[in-house]
DNA sequence: AGGTTTTGTGTAACCGGTTACACATACTAT
DNA sequence: ATAGTATGTGTAACCGGTTACACAAAACCT
């Protein structure tokens, strides 16, 4: 392996020479670095990293900390924190918490040694105190950790209006929002939009608590659906959700969306696999991962950035499991 | 930050004695040992890894090389790569190739740089000569490199005969087979169980190459459905393209089960939240994560591994597209 | 001309570990 | 008693970079 010395040797400069032009700090000679460019080429020289990281203490590692990237909104996001640390010459590391603080804090205490550059953290979960006191640069998504650390989420409550005005614009008068779990940020603002747009159309409407699970939330509807035969409209805090009542509808012989119409929220692939494809307010994943991403670099550079809250927009994807508006 | 000298210091030992009692390696006193844990638990010690790996050359990272994690196989099985990795204490890079020689030429390189321990690499491409040359431990999923590098794959073979053997046990007389791409070794040997197991029913058959792809499999299924109105049931080497392949039939009029039977392959989560739900001959994706780690990292640390092809049981898992056999 | 500032470079310490080697002592075997 | 092996420890070089500091030459002042 060649090293900064082999190269100094042959360029006829000293190493300091050498690292200086690498790096472009200090004052180097237009012929140094010339002789230092050619001496690169002909040696093949390259930088040891792990070297560099223990005077430094940084690196180019970012952690990506996720609940369980089998969680079908993960992987796109996932790929977008990726794509754009490939981009920027950074490496990104997975990190499944399941949501356990304990399991987190190993992960930023392991990775610290490592000199990692930086965090995203996904998470649900509202508080994470051993976030505070981290110095590294951290991008949050979905949920905020301090004023000092930017969030990345999408714009949920927008959303769920955009969702609900879809059922009502199409002549739902009951409807049913099976809300997400009451401590999760994004559920939340989804159930404020549901609130604020079935309010100003006066509807009828039933709230029900239900986990992201399929399983689960098809129980949920099935009992709904039951109770309440007049329910001619299902809002869904997410698509997994949606999922499960549409499965419920279809199982009880309900005809959607003749009968009924779902509106699921998060716009993941398994959506348009489904008979009828399903309607959903879709999140743009990819763009907050990216965006993220983008944000927590310019951070780890010392760039400024601008804001410290960035909303992604949603977008209403309409298939059949909602009619179209007469 | 304590260092090592910090407590060569404090327990009165010198540098050497600390790291050879910290590594197990060499001769340590029972009184220098407990010298040495009394200064690293005062001073709360924490060896710097980076510092380590410069010398030793080695580390605990581990590459996950897939084509896309987007994709719906993979989630599970870098789940499973990193839950395995993080009860060894070994961190998970993600890449991502696309498929892309170049791409995983460059993940290569840039991490030997930093001292990578090892790959699992999943591609679907056949081969791939630049992992030939590397001299790092590497376990590849479902594609053989060469003899020295292990595989860890699904019983493909037995599994395409379990799906066809349910369509012909539950009555299909005219099957169509989805098969995957010709490049990709699991389709191939999906394909050898289809054939095998059609050959021995004797019943009436066509094979078409299908990409794992939604909108393209039902845009190829909605064609052979038209063209053979006999066809009374579907075996597809995916569970996407049988999720295709059913919301084709859906849209044909055909019903499901009853005129039409469909069973896939994969074990993809979504299966079960299809209407009617998805039939299909499940892999082990975890176990197959799992199982590639634990070899990958016997290998890092030397350890004798017993086999180099590990193969994993497939299982059939009876859901919706299939009748209940007389 | 002389003083300042800017430009350019090299030496050597340092980041925080590992390990080759030399040396010392204790235990066995003959 | 004596060689030979096993046990135990410390010194210092090394991994491959970065950078503080000292110093020299050139460029810019007034």
């Amino acid at each position: 392996m060649t090293t900064i010395r082999d190269v100094a040797k042959k360029a006829g400069v000293s190493v300091a020479t050498v690292s200086r032009f690498l790096n472009g700090s200090g004052y180097v000679s237009a012929d140094a670095a010339k002789a230092v460019t050619e001496a690169v080429e002909e040696l093949e020289y390259e930088l040891n990293p792990v070297a560099r990281s223990l005077n430094t203490k940084r690196s180019n590692l970012i952690g990506l900390i996720l609940p369980d990237i089998t969680n079908p909104f993960f992987p796109e996001l996932a790929r977008a924190v990726e794509d754009v640390a490939l981009s920027y010459g950074y490496t990104v590391i997975l990190c499944n918490s399941d949501e356990d603080p304990k399991k987190e804090k190993n992960y930023i205490e392991s990775l610290k040694k490592k000199y990692i550059a930086g965090f995203i953290v996904t998470s649900n979960q509202l508080d994470a105190p051993h976030y505070a006191n981290t110095k590294l640069p951290i991008v949050a998504l979905d949920r905020a950790i301090n004023e000092k650390v930017p969030v990345v989420s999408s714009n949920n409550k927008e959303g769920a209006i955009l969702g609900t005005n879809a059922l009502l614009e199409r002549g739902c008068r009951n409807i049913l929002f099976l809300r997400g779990p009451e401590a999760l940020n994004p559920a939340n603002d989804r159930h404020d939009g549901f609130m604020e747009a079935i309010g100003k159309a006066g509807a009828d409407h039933r709230v029900v608590t239900c986990p992201f699970q399929y399983a689960e939330s098809q129980k949920i509807a099935e009992r709904e659906l039951r109770n309440d035969p007049g329910i001619d409209g299902i809002f869904a805090s997410s698509d997994v959700s949606a999922a499960g009542a549409l499965k419920a509808a279809v199982l009880l012989g309900r005809k959607v969306p003749d009968d009924l119409q779902i509106v699921g929220f998060d716009g993941i692939a398994m959506g348009e696999m489904l008979s009828p494809g399903l309607s959903t307010v879709a999140q743009d994943v990819y763009k907050m991962g990216a965006i993220a991403t983008r944000v927590l670099i310019k951070r780890i550079e010392n760039k400024p950035v601008e804001e410290s809250f960035y909303e992604i927009p949603v977008k209403l994807i309409l298939r059949g499991t909602t009619r179209s508006v007469e």
